[in-house]
DNA sequence: ATACTTGACGCCCTCTGCTGGGGTCCT
DNA sequence: AAGGACCCCAGCAGAGGGCGTCAAGTAT
């Protein structure tokens, strides 16, 4: 048996950095078996596996084990066993494969699936299924069983591609992709994808390939590989949209010579103008929804390899930027060098010129810089509301939609899990609606009484009702309070002459109350006519009214405190301009049951 | 051509202050 | 009984921290 020489690509799907996957390396061959041993460094068939099989990679890592590559001919497959794979035996459980359709059956020896770590089920066929593409095929198909749906995806197109002359498989091939969901691609494009994302090199016979769990040799436990061909001279097809004939597309155009001589490419969409072609082939790809880097694991697409690179870093886990001072790592070396700044050496190079503030990063700075010029880009749609940045805004309309959101409804395949146990849901909503039970969970549970509350800073502060603890003085006159708005309150009461006290005014005798709802409550009762209020005959002066209240005929308290209430929410603190009675804040007539989830949902979606 | 670096944007989170409602006690 | 003051509590919003991601510049 010859030694099939395999086409090692360029390294650009997982690179990994300082991950000790291949500890050594890598001159060292042995034959065993016939088989020809070579350890190298990540072979594209390793690196694919490691994207798919990221719990065993850890498991590999875990023990320290090596990760050796066999190659192996068979025919046109090879076979690739990364033969230090072990699985420790009380981690596994094996399934039977009644779930299998019986001419399905054949060929598959069982399922092992590694229990309660997040392991995606593998499936293992003995040897001689591999012989047969077709029965690979049809075990991928069994996409209701197994939650390899995308890895299956990419088997499918591979498949595709391979064997095109496997009569009678290609309808099975389209039900496949069109089971699962999967946006099937034409073919030309499909192969210079793969291309790209496997790292083959142009111009020689390439390959790409299947990947196919499987016992080792010997029985041993022992992830195989199998290697397909892949006539790659259809590659001269490559459709226009392949990003390897953008450049081809570059307009003579869309290049002039600068003053000083030297050559710059200038974009005739937005501008954008670079003295490299390559910086400039690779904009223009940003005017183009062309996204031609397709993940093979969820079939997400990017527009570089760079980003599809670190993408399926995110599924490997591969987190190649390792900090040295905590155990963080990080997918870019940006992400490590910002981590460090912010946890480690606390570097903030953007400061501010109004403050003493300063910042890790400049966006920060900007944020930052709205709190001094008040500036609120973003306008609530609904009240009165703007916020300096989207997410506040957006955290506003929560406010006013509740999570009556329907977008939140539609099944998605994709497991979400609870934030805080392990429940997993398919609908957004349901996952919120269950999170939400946790967020009003009482977890704080008072140890003396049977108080509790959802957050630890009101049990803070009721604790102090035990302890009798009262740290807020006041520097005036000793007097000590639990909570420092009771501080507050006190100081500008008794000793801050410049403070104005807010003084409610009855609708209709005019009597003033320091609180809305003492003068509310004497407003229900209060007969025009009836006394004058001494407390404004004693000088208070009025500051501020409540919205109040002569509602229309038949609208009652609630719908009085509901205004007030809207008030509240359209007016940032510290804003509360005075109302006259009768009259609304800015914005809230909109504020009625009129407002549907679809205003919301728009709302939301032009955020 | 590709990898690396840098800057920017956006999302989500926590901490904190402010505000207002409900309850209770005192006058 | 009514009004006023105080206490407790909860929710909203301001501010900032931390990180994921993408685009463009630069180096190899």
């Amino acid at each position: 048996m010859a030694e099939t020489e395999i086409s090692v690509p360029s390294e650009q799907f997982t690179k990994i950095k300082e991950l000790e996957l291949v500890p050594e390396v890598l001159e060292e061959k042995a034959e065993e078996d016939g088989v020809c041993r070579v350890k190298e460094g990540p072979r594209p068939g390793e690196l694919e596996a490691q994207c798919t099989y990221e719990a065993l990679q850890a498991k590999m890592l875990e023990g320290g084990q090596e990760l050796v590559l066999v190659p192996t001919e068979e025919s046109q497959k090879q076979i690739l066993t990364l033969q230090t794979v072990h699985f420790v035996s009380e981690d596994v459980e094996l399934q039977d494969i009644s779930w299998l359709a019986p001419e399905h059956q054949e060929g598959v020896q069982v399922v092992v699936q590694q229990a309660g770590s997040g392991l995606q089920p593998l499936l293992w066929l003995e040897e001689g299924s591999l012989q047969s593409l077709h029965q690979c095929l049809a075990v991928s198909g069994q996409e209701e069983v197994y939650a390899l749906q995308e890895m299956q995806a990419a088997q499918v197109h591979v498949l595709e591609g391979n064997t095109a002359a496997a009569a009678g498989d290609s309808e099975f091939v389209v039900s496949l992709a069109e089971n699962t969901g999967l946006i099937k691609l034409e073919k030309g494009l499909e192969e210079a994808q793969l291309v790209a994302e496997g790292g083959f090199s142009g111009g020689r016979e390439e390959q790409l390939f299947l990947l196919e769990a499987g016992p080792g040799d010997e029985g041993r436990e022992e992830i195989i590989l199998t290697m397909s061909r892949l006539n790659m001279e259809e590659q001269e097809d490559k459709p226009a949209s392949d990003p390897a004939c953008v450049e081809k597309a570059t307009s003579p155009k869309d290049h002039k010579k600068a003053k000083g001589g030297e050559r710059t490419f200038q974009c005739d969409v937005c501008g954008f103008t670079s003295s490299r072609i390559s910086s400039f082939n690779r904009h223009k790809k940003t005017h183009s929804n062309e996204k031609p880097h397709t993940c093979h694991l969820c079939l997400k697409a990017f527009r570089t390899v760079t980003l599809l690179r670190n993408h399926v870093n995110t599924h490997t886990g591969t987190r190649p930027y390792k900090c040295g001072d905590c155990d963080m790592a990080f997918v870019t070396s940006g992400e490590l060098v910002r981590h460090r700044r912010y946890k480690h050496t606390h570097e903030k190079p953007f400061k501010c010129s109004m403050c003493k503030y300063a910042s890790v990063e400049a966006s920060k700075l900007k944020r930052h810089i709205r709190s001094h010029t008040g500036e609120r880009p973003f306008q609530c749609g609904l009240c009165s509301y703007a916020s300096k940045d989207t997410y506040k805004l957006k955290r506003h309309m929560r406010t006013h939609s509740g999570v009556h959101l329907r977008n939140l409804h539609a099944y998605k395949a994709t497991e979400m899990k609870c934030r805080h146990c392990s429940a997993v849901f398919h609908e957004r909503y349901a996952l919120i609606q269950h999170q939400k039970t946790h967020k009003n969970e009482k977890r704080f549970q008072c140890e003396h009484c049977s108080y509790s509350c959802k957050q630890e800073r009101h049990l803070t502060v009721h604790t102090r009702i035990h302890t009798g603890e009262k740290p807020f003085a006041c520097l005036s006159c000793n007097k000590c309070f639990r909570q420092k708005q009771l501080l507050n309150v006190h100081f500008k009461k008794h000793h801050d002459t410049d403070f104005i006290p807010t003084v409610y005014e009855c609708p209709k005798c005019g009597r003033g109350f320091s609180r809305w709802t003492n003068m509310r409550k004497h407003s229900e009762k209060c007969e025009p006519g009836q006394e004058k209020s001494a407390t404004l005959g004693e000088g208070r002066r009025m500051r501020r009214r409540k919205p109040a209240v002569p509602k229309e005929a038949g609208k009652e308290d609630e719908a009085a405190a509901e205004e007030a209430s809207a008030a509240k929410g359209g007016q940032s603190p510290g804003e509360a301009a005075p109302v006259e009675p009768g009259e609304t804040m800015a914005g809230t007539e909109d504020l009625d049951e009129d407002v549907t989830c679809e205003m919301i949902l728009d709302m939301m979606d032009k955020l």
